[in-house]
DNA sequence: TATATAATTTAGCCATGCCTAAATTAATTT
DNA sequence: AAATTAATTTAGGCATGGCTAAATTATATA
């Protein structure tokens, strides 16, 4: 078995992989909160595990079983926020910091029950999809609220799940996966963005905005 | 927050007054599968917090904060256990390997949402008293079943709940808290007992019957 | 009471996973 | 091309929680 803090470096790997690109000791380092010297020391040690692969001053890749392992975690992790949310009444901003702790401790034995009780799903309360037991990933397409422009509606199809003041302040204007709204006004010099969700008007911040990613997106005309 | 290491050996120390008396360096060696040295080693840092008292060669005591904290994680290991056997349909000979794991990882908030989810349950499903979140425990006294004699009848109050492999046997016969028996016969020298439950006849071994406590002991005619 | 035995403690070692500070290597600028 | 800057790695340390082997202390036995 794994210990936690390798089960967190695998985890992360692969995160940083999915949306960047080639991962570097700096940015794993940054993202884990650590030190990159640290990260330097359990690069090696996953690579004697043949967990990564790694060539000093290039950056680290998950192998096949690295990343097997990675999606275990990430599985865990997700189906512990919806089962806390669904059985435990755990609010949405409250379930990724105690997945954080969990996801390294249930049996295989949870994991089914857990995923049983909810239906084999295939998304977290914040959208992101939970790998299926042989680690596939189904991801619908979306884009970062960002690229939408005045008049465009949508739904809210993901949202990030670790800043919990931030899920707040969203789930203060239901802004959770499913629910739809329209771009009034895209603010100039980068400025906020003005939406209509189910009639009611809201600001919304850039800096906020980067963290929502929404997919079914139409052309609407103003109402 | 404590390792976990320290949780485990304050539960331990705990867990041996309650039987035993007297708790030295070899006793909760022993309990807990390391070595002595590696116990004294314990014991000294849990010294310098305050949770211990020890005298060299004179064994070890729980202060007032080293018993609420050994309640708190034992509080924790109770109530998961009978959550994850009513919530989740874990079997009983499962329960606690789990719990033994997640016991030191879920927060406040987790143990208070099962507490209510369960309604405030006294008893776990080993028959073990959860101590109340102000860490009172209520026990209802018992007796172990060797101590019963022929024509005793008995109800079982309270079974070993770290054995996977004898919860299995008793599951068999049904021996579960609750559980109402007579006895039949006590084998001479130290032999086996032969009781009658709901009309079956099972013969349980002395070394069985150690694990297994009863209560509401009445003197019986053979039926 | 002296000695043998058992329990406990001390001393010194190892692996993990973090740290800081220094050295090295790569990338950018002039 | 040389020099500056940034990223990465190495070297050496610290705390935790195990271990073994040796020394110490307490208890039982003769
Ligand atoms: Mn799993
Ligand atoms: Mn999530
Ligand atoms: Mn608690
Ligand atoms: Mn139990």
């Amino acid at each position: 078995m794994l210990t936690q803090a390798a089960e967190d470096y695998l985890k992360s790997i692969y995160k940083l992989q999915e949306k960047g690109g080639k991962v570097s000791t700096g940015n794993l380092a940054e993202y884990l909160d650590v030190k990159p010297s640290s990260a330097t020391g359990m690069i090696k040690k996953l690579k004697t595990m043949k967990l990564v692969s790694h060539e000093r001053y290039q950056g680290v890749t998950l192998t096949d079983a690295g990343k097997t392992i990675a999606l275990e975690i990430i599985r865990h992790h997700r189906l512990l926020e919806l089962y806390l949310f669904k059985a435990l009444g755990v609010p949405w901003d409250g379930v990724h910091e105690e997945a954080e702790k969990l996801e390294h401790v249930i049996s295989e034995d949870m994991e089914a029950r857990m995923d049983a009780f909810l239906g084999y799903p295939t998304e977290d309360p914040h959208g992101s999809p939970i790998p299926d037991k042989n680690g596939v990933v189904l991801k619908a397409p979306s884009v970062q609220m960002t690229d939408l422009n005045n008049g465009q509606s949508c739904v809210v199809a993901e949202v990030s799940d670790d800043d919990s003041a931030l899920l707040r302040h969203l789930g203060s204007f239901s802004l959770y996966p499913g629910t739809a709204f329209r771009v009034i006004e895209v603010a100039p010099f980068e400025g906020p963005f003005t939406i209509d969700i189910a009639g009611q008007q809201v600001v919304i911040g850039r800096e906020v905005a980067k963290h929502i990613f929404v997919n079914n997106i139409e052309e609407t005309d103003n109402v």
